[in-house]
DNA sequence: TTGAAAGCGCTAACAT
DNA sequence: ATGTTAGCGCTTTCAA
């Protein structure tokens, strides 16, 4: 009997009937027909029982668990994180699948998540959610291969898992267009140095509405450091400390917009009279918390915890035909969130 | 046979023993004697075979899953929640244990979380950890009553449940006796005012320490107001405004201690030389990104999260006899982390 | 349209 | 010190 000591024989006892068919029909057994009278008396009887399965029972006879595994890393160091949980446990339930999460400590080159993933596989789980912090290129565990998996927020080196990562170029569209609708022309870009796909393509999307709107691009304009705060902050004074300062800036991430807020703070520039700023991100204690609030990018990282789920249904029914990967990774829109911190610049300025 | 494809007959077989022999072996039955020599082998065996049992039939045996549920409000707005994740994970890893997580809307009055709790309970969990986003007393679902539970960051109305709670008392005492070992002896107090336990315990700790140090309490230093960075920056402004404003600021959390930081800046104050801010709860994206760092107070989430699975264990293995419950909450210590947020006072201060 | 019966892989009571 | 065996609750083949 399940957990509260009701099981199959129970009802099948109430209606009448034999445990096969309260199976049949509970199940909904395709090529089974019973009478709908018959269904109604079984579906009453395990109502009134409150019958439901012995998931442990039906995992040992079906020889699937109902679970799959999410592997995320970092799980503690931001709500991207949860956001990513929350949308593969709503896909999740809609399958009916339970979701096991395992926290992974930020990979240390080489040795990837073997143990972690092996963890999962010991859990029985029926597919495995791989999840970076950061959109990235990876090498996954090489056991990750003996499982249904599919990427989130990173990309397979080998390109063999199909994978789901934010539309950078898109959200930098979106970010660049949004100011220059509000009538900026000189926009400078904070951009981050290190090499990820994030860094270069939020750049062509930069370069993108610019070029679109026909609005010459200054290089001077464009620079870059680490994507913290204090780089953020130091980007910021510099560029703003030009004579033909630009209007508008576009920063990477929350973080250096955050910095790039303390500069204009420190220049005495209002945001957004003097100075409007964009950044990119949507984490909601700095965006919102900022004065103003800051205008900016939001990942979809509940988006691609959905789509991994329901990729990962797919793969399960062994829906062969649709392969995801080769054509790439999925690319999720990156809505914008507009706040308080761009306005229409100055009339009065000076090229 | 388990997902790998070898089941304990295999080993079996290998180690030319019968498959009790190999239960009794992996398991460390109790009270069953089995030759070194012949352990030996049954180890080997499984190694080799890369033997691991299958959960489902176990479960099914011995009727208990293996696995403990987390329901926890917004996984997805802080790291908190994620914190907790870790810590309880952790904790189940090493009980063998595999931690399922629910998300929870915030409570919307009264209609608690009992469909979530039944969602646990229909996946066959063997205990639930209840956590809320902050401190708080509740009214636990109904259905909760039905299976092993405890809560975090919450107490129970009813007082039935064990629970851990952040040492709120404690941690307002390490912030101020921090203060107040630097020298400061006007201190102000940028409270909450929502009724909520850590409102008045962080107060008394407030209290306890000028008391302590022979400090007298000027009643007009606490304000209170909504626990935002908006409020916090307003009863700034106020305080500071004051010709014998304090020298430092005990702020009730990290949100409010921003909007501090913002009233320190367009007064001229220089923070840590001209005025000294501790928040609390941590919350790394604004301590940490803040000029200078802010010093404050963690949230014992992870520790929460672990002792929630210890204790929880405990209550499984028949553990009745350590009641944890009517002796009240066990509090966790919330310690100081220390930034950049404080330093002596100026001397030339006019009382 | 319905039912009987086998058996998933394991643990534990009982034998030996 | 080790082995035989029943049976956990369910799904599914096969028969009626």
């Amino acid at each position: 009997m399940a957990v509260n000591g009701v099981g199959i024989r129970d009802v099948a006892r109430l209606a009448g009937v034999s445990i096969t068919t309260v199976s049949h029909v509970l199940n909904d057994t395709p090529q089974t027909r019973v009478s709908a009278e018959t269904r109604a008396r079984v579906r009453e009887a395990a109502a009134t029982l409150g019958y439901g399965p012995n998931r442990a029972a039906r995992a040992l006879r079906t020889n699937r668990s109902g679970l799959i595994g999410l592997l995320s890393e970092e799980i503690a160091t931001t709500p991207h994180a949860g956001r990513i949980i929350l949308g593969a446990q709503d896909a999740a339930r809609v399958h009916d699948l339970t979701l096991v999460i395992v926290n992974a400590e930020r990979e240390s080159s080489g040795s990837s998540h073997e143990d972690d993933v092996q963890t999962l596989i010991d859990r029985q789980v029926e597919a495995i959610l791989y999840a970076t912090m950061y959109h990235r290129q990876i090498s996954v565990p090489a056991n990750l291969r003996g499982v249904p998996a599919v990427l989130i927020d990173s990309t397979d080196r080998d390109g063999v898992l199909p994978a789901a990562v934010p539309d950078e170029v898109g959200g930098a569209v979106a970010a660049v267009a949004h100011l220059v609708e509000a009538g900026h022309r000189r926009i400078g870009f904070l951009n981050n140095d290190d090499d990820v796909p994030a860094t270069h393509e939020r750049l062509i999307g930069f370069r993108q509405v610019l070029h679109r709107h026909g609005i010459p691009i200054d290089e001077r304009l464009i620079l870059q450091a680490p994507s913290e705060t204090l780089p953020g902050y130091a980007l910021a004074r510099e560029v703003l400390a030009r004579h033909d300062r630009p209007t508008a800036l576009f920063c990477y991430n929350d973080r250096m917009a955050m910095g790039a807020y303390r500069a204009a703070a420190e220049l005495g520039l209002d945001i957004p009279r003097d100075l409007s700023i964009v950044g990119f991100d949507d984490q909601e204690l700095i965006s919102a918390n900022l004065f103003p609030g800051l205008t900016t990018v939001a990942l979809p990282h509940y988006e691609m915890g959905e789509w991994a789920v329901s990729t990962l249904v797919r793969l399960l029914s062994g829906d062969t035909e649709h392969r995801l990967p080769r054509n790439g990774p999925t690319r999720l829109h990156c809505p914008l969130v507009t706040r308080g911190s761009v306005a229409a610049p100055q009339e009065h300025r000076k090229a």
